[in-house]
DNA sequence: ATATAAATTTAGACTAATCTAAAAATAGAT
DNA sequence: ATCTATTTTTAGATTAGTCTAAATTTATAT
């Protein structure tokens, strides 16, 4: 059996080595953690044992093939109660990482699948971080910001950088949502605006707008 | 703040005290917590200076009103759950409790709510038991089973005693499910079958599925 | 190459929750 | 009322996870 402060360490780790590639050293998962390099070290050795991680003295940490599933199942059922939260459950978009938090480490498969089927089977968060899928596998995230875009480029909303209320109600106000396509139909040079298309009508938006918002360019 | 361990303990002792009205023994609470009599001495001592409980060595103990308050929210969010997970995510009934028993330690007044409200503010949960309101208050079960119904007596399905797959598949069958209004249109002496009229059709069902489904009287 | 700074690990102690085994209190039977 | 069985508590040990302070290793600057 693994334990939830177990769980936590491996998602951690998975996390500051970009999805378990990197090697990550104890000081930056107490840092993340908000614990102690000395307990990090700890549980660094203990999760060696039961063969999550490899780890030598002084050398940091990575994570084994085993550790990266669990890690990825973590941030699957994290990133996936953060949809349901969000188009369920009226949450705004900056309310629901800490439920998360707590709702990521309940165990039943067939909760998840059914949550993940209620849900549409979505392939991002509501900060645009995409979704690991079933065996653990990440459609790699071509998200972008908005303002990257060229003319005439389309993209569908995945995220947002600001999560400050004020941003979330400008969203609301002009109908912008997760999932919303748009389009670029113009851009202004002169003060880095754009005209884009959604939901069908036009609409400017500053540059601060646009770089604040992420798409998936289509 | 309060533990997991702490809350299943409060729990626990509001559920074998009828929700907090008697006295419950130290062997009883480990019995149904499934630890040892020496571990609920220890728990029960600090959840006294804690302020949840009333102690007294050899006496037993009872819930302060502190103590109430936070069974009847863990209570209230299991059950909440369990609506949630039959309704919303296909469970079947005697699938859930497990997985309830997990959901009812998230800690957020808004998600709780905002449960409720998708779920249409439920009184009962999938087992016909009651579900506690946001202040802590119970609606007196009158839960009854349907075989008790007199003729012309009319009551909403709350739930079932044999949770049997193979029970739990002839109500499907017949759909009949939680939620379904159900009037008595005539009983048989002879061999305590009775006719009942559902979703506007009559049908005849046998003693035994009468004396296993839950019933409110209307 | 050596000194110093920074990162990391070790050693030993602490807390929450548990256990076993022994002691104490209560309840039941005669 | 006294003995006995049962229940409950105490005492002391154990485990997971954490901490502080000291020791060790690695990295950096000259």
């Amino acid at each position: 059996m693994i334990t939830l402060t177990e769980e936590n360490y491996i998602k951690t780790i998975y996390q500051l080595g970009k999805y378990g590639t990197l090697t990550v050293s104890t000081n930056s998962i107490a840092e993340a953690i908000e614990t102690k390099a000395s307990s990090v070290t700890d549980m660094v050795k203990k999760l060696a044992e039961k063969g999550y991680v490899n780890y030598k003295r002084y050398q940091g940490a990575t994570l084994t093939a085993k550790g990266k599933k669990i890690a990825a199942d973590v941030v699957r059922k994290h990133r996936l109660w953060e949809v349901f939260l969000v188009e369920k459950l009226n949450f705004s978009w900056d309310e629901v990482h800490e439920i998360a938090e707590q709702l990521e480490h309940i165990k039943s498969e067939k909760l998840i699948n059914e949550l993940d089927k209620l849900l549409d089977y979505p392939t991002h968060d509501p900060h645009g971080d995409p979704i690991p899928d079933k065996s653990g596998d990440i459609k790699k995230s071509d998200k972008v910001l908005l303002f990257s875009l060229a003319e005439n480029a389309k993209g569908v909303c995945v995220g947002v950088k600001d999560t400050s209320s004020a941003f979330l109600k400008y969203l609301d106000k002009h109908k912008i949502a997760l999932g919303s396509e748009i389009s670029v139909v113009s851009r202004e040079d002169f003060d880095d605006s754009m005209v884009i298309k959604i939901n069908g009508t036009e609409m400017s938006i500053s540059q601060t707008v646009a770089n604040n918002l992420f798409v998936i360019e289509e």
